[in-house]
DNA sequence: CGCCCAATGTCTATGCTTTGTCGAATTTAG
DNA sequence: CTAAATTCGACAAAGCATAGACATTGGGCG
């Protein structure tokens, strides 16, 4: 999703929940962005240009007039954005270090947060990496980069399951938050996201999460361990278009593949159900008899939502 | 930070909560704020003067005359605020309300908020929540009976368990956020807060936790579910002043006696175990033995967290 | 004790600004 | 060929500002 792909107004409307007039006036009227054009003159948005469009309506929709935050550049919206939510006490006085790969220096950073178990300090980290890459860069590039860290160095008895906790409950906030920042349009299709019961390894999930609130859906996120029952029982109250579940551990569970049946057969043939993680590869045969959309990276789950959003608008 | 942008009139409403009439004959009546204006004469805010007006806010809200306090300054406010939302806030003027209580219509709106999975509105109701009621009037009078009801509907199977997940993670958003955003100071005592092994509700540790943030104190969060010695370990490592557990369902593990006895043993001396929830009472015998100190609801926390401070002070 | 007034929040009226929406005529995609 | 995008112009709804009226409340004071 960090590509240098073009996208379609229709496309920008979808994640900025802006109507395809308003886009266009505020490119008229005060400037706000400078989308490339086809040979025929059609608008083509960059993803930077997206989230200066998103954030721009987040902003109007908390009072800011659009008039005056127009032409700010993209890092002043993502800190006035930031301390907007927050409270006005926000001096986080970090200055970035040197030069190297931004992304790099917030992983370790963040991994020394959690090894101190600093709460302030994580939190300050995530923030940063929002600030400096972005909601789909800190996700891509920081927030799973850094849970994967974590799971590899929990395995390996570096951390205990105490820090693990702790990163998972930190990370957590910063993610959900994410998912009900953005207030998309009421059409927008639904994704609820959960984990089988007996899954406890919940930042896939919250991933998936954030990352298609970002997409702009409407996510409803049930977090970890449900019964297949429950899972369906909330997707059909709200007409899902899809489900996000999210295998992690253990990977042999004895209950999870009659748990899939049960899920997939309570569900609407409507409703996709996509399934990542790290358990996925033993349970490969069962997901394809399921008809279940096999997701290997964000990037790919992204493509999967996008997809299933064509499919059915066409 | 160089934060010189300015804030249009709007955007101090949803700030403040006060009403766009009201800043204005503020401003006319007593020169609360003379804010800044554009060509076309429109009012810009700056930061200073939003925190400004939002005391005055609270401050008019505990009893306070405005024309008494509307030329003090900021500085003066900070400080009159803090001496205010010392005790357990209970403005002592005029607390009966002419319509109905605030906290029960927000408790009604949060509950419905939850029956339809919505996450927008259940995030919309805790904002609100949060400006009408204060940082710890909301947990107190919304976080913590919401809750409460969700649990007797969920035991009475009103609502499901996937309701009762969803609650879950959207509270948990927001009170983790109190807890990180909280600028306390570094040499303020630490708390951990967590879930013995076996205890899945965590939603009384969110609050226990986001009510000691609130008061000042240094939160580890280390979630649900965790084994006794892990949480002893992270206690230890950052030198915790005490350990708060919250303990509910299900009442009668086995497993949870002896993980107390070795939680106890292992923390030193000089750390307290505070001890609440609702299956308390059958473990009472033993709190006691161990020398626990036994919660009863989060007024009574803060009261026991604001002794704890005193006696290692003292 | 009762009356009056100062304090304070709410509401209306009027004149500008700002901002979102719509329609029409064309052009392009699929 | 139908659906969607583009530009341009016009329009209407909502927001903001000023001034002033009005309702309520809580004392102060005769």
């Amino acid at each position: 999703m960090m590509s240098a792909y073009q996208h379609a107004i229709q496309a920008v409307v979808q994640r900025t929940g802006l109507t395809a007039h308003v886009i266009r006036i505020w490119e008229k009227r005060y400037g706000v962005v400078a989308p490339e054009r086809t040979d025929t003159n059609r608008r083509l948005y960059s993803d930077e240009q997206i989230e200066r469009l998103r954030l721009l309506r987040q902003l109007t929709q908390a009072g800011q007039s659009i008039g005056t935050i127009a032409t700010l550049p993209l890092e002043r919206l993502r800190q006035i954005a930031a301390d907007t939510a927050g409270p006005p006490t926000t001096p986080p006085g970090r200055t970035a270090g040197p030069e190297r790969d931004p992304a790099a220096m917030l992983l370790e950073a963040g991994v020394t947060a959690v090894r101190e178990l600093d709460t302030a300090a994580l939190g300050a980290t995530l923030r940063q990496a929002e600030l400096q890459l972005g909601g789909q860069g800190m996700l891509q590039r920081f927030a799973a980069p850094l849970a994967q860290t974590l799971g590899a160095l929990w395995r390996d008895g570096t951390i205990t399951a105490a820090h693990e906790h702790f990163a998972t409950a930190v990370l957590r906030a910063h993610l959900a938050r994410a998912v009900g920042d953005f207030a998309t349009r009421a059409d927008a299709p639904v994704l609820a996201v959960a984990t089988p019961v007996g899954q406890l390894h919940e930042l896939g999930a919250l991933l998936a999460a954030a990352a298609a609130a970002n997409l702009g859906w409407r996510v409803i996120y049930l977090g970890a361990s449900l019964p297949a029952a429950e899972i369906a029982g909330a997707a059909v109250q709200r007409k899902a278009r899809a489900v996000a579940l999210s295998l992690v551990y253990p990977h042999d569970d004895p209950a999870l593949p009659p748990a899939l049946e049960l899920l997939r057969e309570l569900l609407p043939a409507s409703t996709a159900l996509l399934v990542g993680g790290r358990a996925v590869p033993a349970l490969r045969p069962q997901l394809e008899r399921l008809g279940a959309r096999i997701v290997v990276d964000l990037a790919g789950f992204g493509a999967q939502l996008d997809a299933l959003r064509l499919e059915r608008a066409g």
